[in-house]
DNA sequence: CGGCTAGTAAACAATA
DNA sequence: ATATTGTTTACTAGCC
């Protein structure tokens, strides 16, 4: 058994700061982590990441070329234009065309420069839009007063349609507008932002929402996707336009789709974000689809909106996923079978949607082994990005038990360089009470360890010391001479002991647990969905941004273990320290799961409703992992 | 800010 | 003699 240990510290003998796995304490938090996620996210940019670099390096190119320009077109005078930001000379020189004149942009300017111009000035146009848009949306939510937003819409969409009239009239912009010009005037335009703008403030609570989407874990899954998507959704709009439609003609061929599944109509009434138009029947819905919301710039833009709430909720949606597994995995229940995606994510009601939402995903999760690595994520990128911090002490929070999450990430930890989120003693005590004989020598958990953790399969000498140490250092973790020599077992009551009681229904969990399961999610989500495409456009592309790094760590945003968080988590999400101690899990053998959760899996329904279906665990009691605390003392 | 817990590193001794 | 096992201490970091 030496031997095989030295061999495997050979085979593995990685330094410690080779990236993904910081052993020193001082650079396990930063630098481990965002060396090994931006290595990964390196080689996966997809294609439309790639097509909103370009633009973005195109408008940076020909940002720097109009300011050139412009600073050495201007009178010597214009020093405060070179000194101050970027976005403003460039927008005044765009929104004052007299200081250019045509004859002279011609001259100076091939038609390409010129074309590269016309783009980066719509692009900046754009930009100043979502900013203001953006900060007014801030404003909106510190309670300002809409007039205030519409008042600098119409004012925008003045200035505008201003720009646009000289630029036509001086014969730069052709009256077809170009991809880039439509994209622009969808953004711009006052009307459909104001609509935009009006639902997102509509909705109840939304500095509550914003609140969470910053504050939350999603906002680390934000940071990622919207880092990525709305450039996707900015790079696809003007992909989609009709290269020569006239921006407020109607179009029917972006619906005619609709004519038979009809999506976006229910209970008699639009479900167009925003309209919730009444239409009596299919025919009038139609009508009312092609004449309201027609392929134009509100449409689109509404659309591009729709595309970072339905990004963001995907995100919210595989977390939520991947809880509601390990919680029903710790229930003993079968976990959620999604049920067929069958329905269109309404944003419009954020009240009651999220519940459906959260059962929505389509396909989403396979069964347990995978829910991890699967994800489900639609920015996930390789596992092995994804290090944790090895310091996770926000754990707790949640209520995934060890020998659930094992059991349903058992083939993801495998295999993925992931740091489980588990401390080395539950792990450790994990590893003895699988064992047939609830005892295991030294190296038989080092082999546990490096057996169900590709993690543990480096740094060997770290984590074995680490190991050794808190074998060593817990009482719960009692050595037993044995006839084959020691072997380690596992003190129940004392561990338990040593875990203080946690999850007794703090406020902050049940906040987080509210919130978590979605309510005001979706508010958050609209709202980060515009307030990141306004920022997105603001900020050079952060293409490195590790989408999986943060996605992935959040789904296991550490639980530290079993017992202490799991037991009493009573069936409402909340916690109670009353729950029997018959209701609690058996996560050793989380395996062998009954199957008594039959009817309806839908989070709600689950949530509710597990209170009467939860199973009693009746076997081997001595085994039991959860041991009520009270009984203890 | 202090206490607590956890992770890491390291020194050291006992043992195989 | 060497590697492994086990103990202990020190330090750092995160959370409450």
């Amino acid at each position: 058994m030496m031997v095989e240990s030295a061999s495997e510290t050979i085979r593995t003998t990685p330094s410690n700061q080779n990236g993904v796995s910081s052993l020193s304490s001082q650079s396990d938090g930063g630098g481990g982590r965002e060396g090994g996620s931006n290595g990964d996210t390196n080689g996966e940019i997809s294609p439309v990441d790639l097509l909103h670099l370009q633009q973005q390096q195109a408008l940076q190119a020909a940002r720097q070329f109009l300011l050139q320009q412009a600073s050495g077109l201007n009178s010597p005078g214009s020093n405060e234009v070179k000194q101050s930001p970027v976005q403003v000379p460039v927008s005044m020189a765009m929104m004052s065309p007299q200081m250019i004149t045509p004859q002279q942009m011609q001259q100076i300017l091939s038609p390409p420069q010129l074309q590269a111009l016309l783009q980066q000035q719509q692009a900046l146009m754009l930009q100043q839009v979502k900013t203001k848009c953006f900060l007014f949306l801030q404003c909106l939510q510190l309670g300002s007063k809409q007039l205030a937003f519409q008042q600098q819409l119409i004012q925008m969409q003045q200035l505008q349609q201003q720009h646009i009239l000289n630029l036509q009239r001086q014969g730069l912009v052709p009256l077809q507008p170009t991809a880039a010009m439509q994209s622009l005037q969808q953004a711009m335009c006052p009307s459909d932002l104001q609509q935009l703008w009006k639902e997102v403030s509509g909705v109840p609570s939304a500095e509550d929402a914003l609140k969470q989407a910053e504050g939350l874990d999603l906002s680390t899954n934000s940071s990622n996707s919207t880092s990525a998507f709305p450039k996707a959704a900015s790079a696809h709009i003007p992909l989609h336009s009709l290269p020569n439609g006239q921006n407020h003609t109607p179009k029917r061929d972006s619906h005619e789709e609709l004519s038979s599944s009809h999506p976006l109509y229910g209970h008699g009434e639009c479900k167009w974000p925003g309209c919730e138009a009444l239409c009596e029947d299919m025919g009038q819905f139609i009508k009312h689809l092609n004449n309201e919301h027609a392929l134009d710039d509100r449409s689109t833009a509404q659309c591009r909106v729709q595309m970072q709430v339905v990004q963001q909720l995907e995100i919210q949606l595989a977390k939520e996923s991947e809880r509601l597994q390990a919680m029903m995995a710790h229930l003993h229940m079968r976990p959620s079978e999604p049920k067929p995606f069958n329905q269109p994510l309404n944003v419009i009601s954020p009240s009651n949607s999220f519940v459906r939402d959260s059962d929505a995903y389509p396909e989403g999760l396979p069964h347990p082994p995978t829910s991890a690595a699967t994800p489900i994520t639609p920015l996930r990128q390789g596992p092995s990005v994804i290090i944790g911090p090895i310091r996770r002490r926000n754990s707790d929070k949640y209520c995934t038990p060890i020998a659930s999450e094992l059991a349903q990430n058992c083939e993801f930890y495998k295999n993925a360089d992931v740091r489980p989120p588990f401390t080395y003693a539950s792990l450790i005590r994990h590893a003895i009470l699988e064992s047939p004989d609830r005892q295991l020598t030294l190296n038989e958990i080092y082999n546990w360890f490096t057996r169900k953790f590709a993690y543990f399969r480096r740094n060997t000498a770290t984590w074995k010391n680490a190991v050794r140490h808190n074998l060593s250092l817990h009482k719960c973790f009692v050595r037993v001479e044995n006839v084959k020599g020691a072997v380690w077992t596992v003190d129940e009551v004392e561990y338990q002991k040593r875990r203080p009681p946690k999850m007794t229904g703090s406020p902050t969990l049940v906040k987080n647990m509210i919130s978590g399961l979605g309510f005001g999610s979706l508010n958050a989500s609209y709202q980060a969905a515009l307030a990141e495409s306004s920022l997105s456009l603001l900020n050079s592309p952060p293409m490195m941004t590790p989408p999986s790094a943060a996605s992935l760590n959040m789904l296991h945003v550490g639980h530290d273990d079993v017992s202490s968080t799991v037991e009493q988590v009573n069936s409402n999400g909340s916690c109670s320290p009353t729950l029997s101690p018959q209701q609690y899990s058996h996560p050793v053998h989380v395996k062998e799961e009954p199957t008594e959760v039959e009817e309806d899996s839908r989070p709600v329904s689950l949530l509710a409703g597990v209170t009467h279906s939860l199973p009693l665990p009746s076997d081997e009691r001595d085994l039991e992992e959860d041991l009520p605390t009270e009984e203890l003392e």
